[in-house]
Parts: C-alpha cells; sequence; structure tokens
DNA sequence: CCCTAGCGGTGCT
DNA sequence: AGCACCGCTAGGG
C-alpha cells in the first residue's frame, strides 16, 4: 500500500534533492548524493497535476529552509510508513518553531514516554522527510550536536542558518 | 576525556 | 521469545 508513485528532483544551491510522492503526499526526501553518482532526474509515472502542485511547495520549502526561512506551506506528508511511535516523533518535530532546539529526552518526554530518548533519537534517523521535518533541531542533552543521518555537516549548517545555538 | 549500565522502539530470526 | 542494533543519558573515574 501507498507505493511510490513518482520521483522528482529538487535543484538547490546545496545540491540535487530527490522527492518521492505517493497518492497521500510527499513520501520521502533524500540528501544530495555525494559527489560523483547522479540519480536519474525522474522515476516512476508521470506525475499527476497534484503531485506537480506538490512538487512546487516541495521546491519552495527547501530552498526557503535552506535559506533558514520558516516554509509557509509545504506539500502534504504522507508519514503513513512510519510506526505510532514514529508518527508521534514525526509530529512532536514538526513542532519545533525555526531557530528552536530540543533535546532527544525532551521529546520523549513531551510524548510521554521520558525513558525513551534513545528511542526517539532512532526515530529521527527514520525520518524520512529531513529538513522538512526538522530532526535537526534535536540535539543531545546539554546541548551537545548528537547524531545525524544525514551527516553531521548537514545539521549544523540546517542549525546555522536558522540562527539556532548549537553546541558550546 | 573515557567507560559503563540502563533505557525504549524496531526489525530480524 | 530472543537479540542486536541505535542520532541517548546519567553517573563515575
Amino acid at each position: 500500500m501507498s507505493q511510490t508513485v513518482c520521483r522528482l528532483p529538487v535543484a538547490t544551491p546545496a545540491g540535487i534533492f530527490s522527492a518521492e510522492y505517493t497518492a497521500r503526499g510527499l513520501a520521502d526526501l533524500s540528501f544530495p548524493l555525494s559527489d560523483g553518482e547522479q540519480s536519474s532526474p525522474a522515476e516512476g509515472r508521470r506525475p499527476t497535476p497534484e503531485i506537480r502542485r506538490w512538487h512546487a511547495l516541495t521546491i519552495k520549502a527547501v530552498l526557503a529552509a535552506l535559506a533558514g526561512k520558516t516554509p509557509l506551506q509545504p506539500p502534504p506528508l504522507d508519514l503513513s510508513q512510519g510506526t505510532a511511535f514514529q508518527q508521534g516523533v514525526w509530529l512532536a518535530l514538526q513542532n519545533i518553531a525555526s531557530g528552536q532546539t530540543r533535546s532527544y529526552g525532551e521529546i520523549a518526554a513531551e510524548l510521554g514516554k521520558p525513558g525513551a530518548a534513545r528511542a526517539v533519537g532512532a526515530a529521527c534517523g527514520a525520518n524520512p522527510i529531513p529538513v522538512l521535518i526538522p530532526c535537526h533541531r534535536v540535539l543531545a542533552a546539554g546541548g551537545k550536536l548528537g547524531g545525524f543521518s544525514g551527516g553531521l555537516e548537514w545539521k549544523r549548517l540546517l542549525l546555522e542558518r536558522e540562527g539556532a545555538a548549537c553546541g558550546p
């Protein structure tokens, strides 16, 4: 269920992201591949008019995020592939304003599971839509940077662009 | 700084 | 059921 309908490129000054859509919305956003390998420009079925509309929103939102601005209207997100816990985490992440940060433990507590900081980290790592779902705004306790599946350089860059305090 | 124990969720066997 | 992962954390050298 909820298969990928098509994959489209998102060109930015920082490289070409890749967006995957299902009938429900944006389901995956990948960072630009490391120098060298190219992804095919597009894959899957030809985008429907609806998906083309969503994709325009995706492009705007990603560009805005990379510029440190808060995108006004992101596309609908299809998070149905996640477990209930992961969806809870991803929802909580979307409530962190640009420039703000939380710790993994704080997110866990917010979800009523105070001991689940590590699980929150795992859920952040499973976030299919980085940048738009701002998993980079979650730091380790004590203001330390913590990890980032897309590479810590991205985490630092995104935090810096939105003027967040990140680490000593 | 390092190391250790304990933690919750997830996926594989 | 068991087990081995993890973007963690608190506590102790």
